[in-house]
DNA sequence: ATCTGTGGCCACCAGC
DNA sequence: GCTGGTGGCCAC
């Protein structure tokens, strides 16, 4: 059963990559499991055809995860442990019968989460059988130029790209930052260069999206029946393809054209027909997008396919359904809705241009394209506005991965790469798996054992208490601001603060209260847990070479001007994929569903970062300057000098060993007694709001609006003196937003709060909050309300006191509601300048302010 | 069904 | 009317 001869799957992999420069996206190891493994399955994508390959095994060699023993080997212990998956007898008869291969995921799902010591005897003979096979199978794809996950293959005879890409400065910049590493961070920074700096491909690939029959209405046809006909279909794709599949019916007219002529429309007369060209369409792109195809789409088309009316063999349907997922056989389907639901792309990558997670918020958010909204059901829709609609769809879908240079599609292999992960999963989990691959993959390749659960909580808990209620350990330090407006403060804060703890106080779950007697005085402050003093651990290396390489590598390349267009993006879109990663790096590993889950680590992160703050603000004090405010890693200095900057940041470099910055200088800032809420204007007269209502995204935009007028006004004051003049403006321009509120002229829309209903509308049981109550009326018209969806509601004088703003109208507003909101918002905001709204007006009341005018 | 963390502010609800 | 708790959104 060893790999070897000409037959064996090493060979195998080497012959099927030789001639071909290819992307792998993916190595899944599929296997039939009657007492050993039977084949391996390599899914890779072909640059040069442009298409997904499959090449698989069947010789009965074992998936390499699983080294050479023969399954009925391994050891109940491991059996329970690792991911081995029984195949359906179904699958079983695929595998054997040389078919098309629905690729089943196993994939070397940590087999070596052996766990116990490294000590144990036993188990060491068994990584040492695996890590050879590891290194060879990993070594071959890694050191060749190819990572198991996503990889180009540098082809030996050529300059490799890094060399390419890195000449002259750049090249120095890299140099640079390895000399000034540690030793052991050396390889490592060198690696993910190595990896990073690869070019990005274009994908070849075309977005999906189909109509249904409805049967009611607003109701969303069921895919699990797939009991009503599709009735049209579009395909937008990135070879220039616009095509619409429409279905003939009588009961409905052709219509006039609504679509350009560069959109090819075909109707079919019957629907198998339509839905036979959907999946012939589908197989000619290595890459699938959909917005929610998981569940609706692909799921619809899948169901609809097999109904014996139509008679399609399973061969013929390229859709395969897993538990939340739709396989397209033998591409990559990507559902857009779950990357997009993702926070950390929502917030990290796209600066939470976007709240709303449907199509129609998304793509409003980011592309400023609309869903097109039509009078009364989809149904009666003549043919060629079903067309138009249904295109649109299918256009803003693939304009998601298209907008800004492809900058999602590059996102997501810049992730994958890091991950360790096939691009279509990178698409659809969480952060948490992102970097539960990554981890992973690095201790397999070291040969390192994965600990199980049970070991990390061994470790025990936190050592502080949190302050909010229900927290598990104390987080970030909130310095009490000074209230009033400063001039000329300066905002310092730490670069990337907790992967710079992670990297210099050397964290991870296997250094932190490690078993050494001699670390046991390595004390962390503040906390009572310790350090290991003997090794190095493996998250500080590689979070800390990640954070190493976007600071001073890819941070500083995206404004180099040395570098061409091409160039700057690859490194802006890595600094982006770094910035998600490494966020979420310190978060993951306080939380409990996160496998390497470990509390002393996250509570030693934040002990650290509230160390760090502190220590330098008694250092500013010592130094004379004014602490205005402060929040988890930055600090407000009033008025600091040249040289009192240099020398806080020379202290914290030197006695914290973290780079404090100086992040920008405002020409003045406006505290308010609240801490997280203060306006700040900088030289350039851009205006920084923090957590102010007025900014807030449920706030009614007539208020939002009226808030941002006055920011604009205030954006203009650059002494003292100005004060006077802005105040006046304000008053004026708050005043006409209430003659408006008054007579009624704000249209309904704009006086909407938009607040999204976070879970299903049955789980709020404790409280029935207002845009419940607007969910509830919406229901009780029929209309479905899923969690993740915003409701648009208007507060009105009848009962409950709200209403959705599609059933409200002008005349039942609570135009003494919305004041006391107006009021409020303004209240705290002008708080910040220092006066009372009440006091500015001169007036006792705002009503008597409004009416005396 | 899925899922990085804590700190903070605000409005509203529900029980007293 | 007061108050603790819930829910949402934001800062970092």
């Amino acid at each position: 059963m060893v790999a070897s001869g000409s037959n064996s799957l090493s060979d195998r992999i080497k012959e099927a990559l030789r001639d071909t420069t290819a992307l792998n996206l993916s190595l899944l190891v599929s296997a039939s499991y009657d007492g050993e493994l039977k084949a391996a399955i390599l899914k890779f994508y072909d640059l040069d055809s442009q298409r997904i390959r499959l090449w698989y095994d069947k010789s009965g060699h074992k998936p390499y995860c699983y080294s050479r023993l023969p399954v009925q080997d391994i050891p109940e212990e491991v059996k329970k442990r690792s991911d081995v998956l029984e195949l359906k007898e179904e699958k079983k008869r695929d595998l054997l019968n040389d078919r098309d291969i629905n690729v089943t995921k196993i994939v070397a799902t940590d087999p070596l989460a052996i766990g116990g010591s490294p000590g144990e005897r036993s188990i060491r003979d068994r990584i040492e059988a695996w890590e050879a096979d590891i290194k060879y199978y990993e070594n071959f794809l890694y050191d060749k130029g190819w990572v198991v996950g996503t990889y180009y293959r540098i082809d030996d005879s050529n300059i490799s790209p890094l060399e390419y890409e890195m000449s002259g400065e750049v090249k120095v910049v890299l140099e640079g930052i390895l000399n000034g590493a540690k030793p052991d961070f050396r390889p490592y920074i060198m690696g993910w260069a190595k990896l990073l700096n690869q070019p990005l491909p274009e994908i070849r690939r075309v977005a999906l999206d189909i109509e249904v029959l409805s049967e009611e209405q607003n109701r969303v046809p069921d895919p699990r029946t797939a009991n009503l006909p599709i009735i049209s279909a579009a395909l937008v794709g990135s070879d220039g393809t616009k095509e619409v599949l429409l279905l003939r019916r009588k009961e409905v007219e052709l219509g006039k054209r609504a679509l350009d002529e560069n959109v090819q429309i075909e109707i079919f007369d019957d629907e198998k027909s339509l839905i036979s060209r959907i999946f012939h369409r589908i197989l000619d792109y290595p890459f699938l997008l959909t917005f929610n195809g998981d569940d609706f789409d692909l799921h619809y088309l899948y169901n609809r396919a097999q109904r014996s009316q139509f008679g399609f063999t399973k061969d013929e349907i390229p859709i395969s359904m897993g538990r939340d997922v739709a396989f397209v056989k033998p591409g990559v389907h990507i559902d857009l809705y779950k990357t997009f639901v993702n926070k950390s792309i929502q917030v990290y990558a796209f600066g939470n241009k976007y709240v709303d997670h449907t199509l129609g918020g998304v793509s409003e958010g980011l592309i400023q394209e609309s869903k097109i909204e039509f009078e009364g059901a989809m149904n009666d829709l003549s043919l060629h506005e079903l067309a138009r609609y249904c295109f649109n769809d299918a256009w803003i879908t693939y304009k998601l991965t298209s907008f800004s240079d492809d900058l999602l599609m590059k996102l997501l292999l810049v992730v994958s790469r890091i991950a360790k992960m096939p691009v279509d999963d990178a698409a659809r989990l969480g952060v948490s798996n992102w970097i539960r691959s990554m981890m992973f993959f690095e201790h397999r390749r070291m040969g390192a054992l994965i600990p199980r659960k049970e070991e990390l909580e061994a470790k025990g808990g936190a050592s502080t208490e949190a302050i909010i209620k229900g927290k598990k350990y104390k987080g970030g330090l909130v310095v009490e601001p000074t209230s009033g407006v400063h001039f000329g403060v300066a905002v310092l804060d730490f670069a990337s603060l907790y992967p710079s703890i992670i990297k210099v106080y050397n964290l991870s779950y296997e250094t932190v209260r490690c078993p050494h007697e001699e670390c046991k005085s390595n004390l962390i402050p503040e906390t009572d847990h310790w350090v290991c003093t003997r090794r190095i651990g493996v998250s500080s290396l590689l979070f800390g070479s990640l954070r190493d390489l976007r600071v001073n590598y890819y941070k500083p390349l995206v404004r180099d001007p040395r570098l061409g267009k091409t160039q700057k993006e690859l490194y802006n879109v890595v600094s982006q994929a770094l910035k998600v990663i490494l966020n979420a790096s310190y978060g993951v590993m306080g939380a409990d569903i996160f496998p390497l889950y470990c509390l002393p680590v996250a509570d030693a992160t934040a002990a650290i970062g509230r160390y760090a703050i502190t220590k330098t603000i008694d250092k500013c004090k010592e130094l004379g300057i004014e602490v205005v405010y402060g929040d988890t890693d930055s600090l407000f200095l009033e008025t600091p000098s040249e040289d009192q900057i240099k020398a806080v940041r020379d202290w914290a470099e030197s006695t914290l060993g973290i780079e404090l910055d100086a992040e920008k200088t405002y020409r003045y800032v406006a505290f308010s007694q609240r801490k997280k809420n203060y306006l700040g204007v900088l030289p350039d007269g851009n205006v920084d709001v923090k957590g102010l209502t007025g900014k807030k995204s449920h706030v009614p935009p007539f208020i939002r609006k009226a808030f941002y007028d006055a920011v604009e006004i205030l954006s203009r004051v650059s002494s003292p003196s100005d004060f006077e003049r802005a105040r006046d403006e304000i008053k004026k321009m708050i005043h006409q937003t209430y003659l408006s509120l008054r007579n009624r002229q704000i249209p309904l829309s704009d006086l909407a709060f938009n607040v999204m209903i976070s879970k299903p509308l049955s789980r709020y049981v404790d409280t029935t909050p207002q845009h419940v109550k607007a969910a509830q009326l919406l229901m009780r018209n029929g209309k479905e309300v899923k969690a993740g969806e915003i409701i648009s509601f208007v507060k009105t004088t009848t009962p409950p006191g709200v209403k959705p703003v599609s059933m409200a109208k002008v005349e039942e507003i609570d135009n003494d509601k919305y004041l006391e909101y107006l009021r409020s918002t303004f209240d705290q905001f002008l708080d910040a300048l220092g006066y009372e709204f009440d006091e500015i007006l001169g007036a006792t009341k705002l009503e008597d302010f409004f009416w005396s005018r």
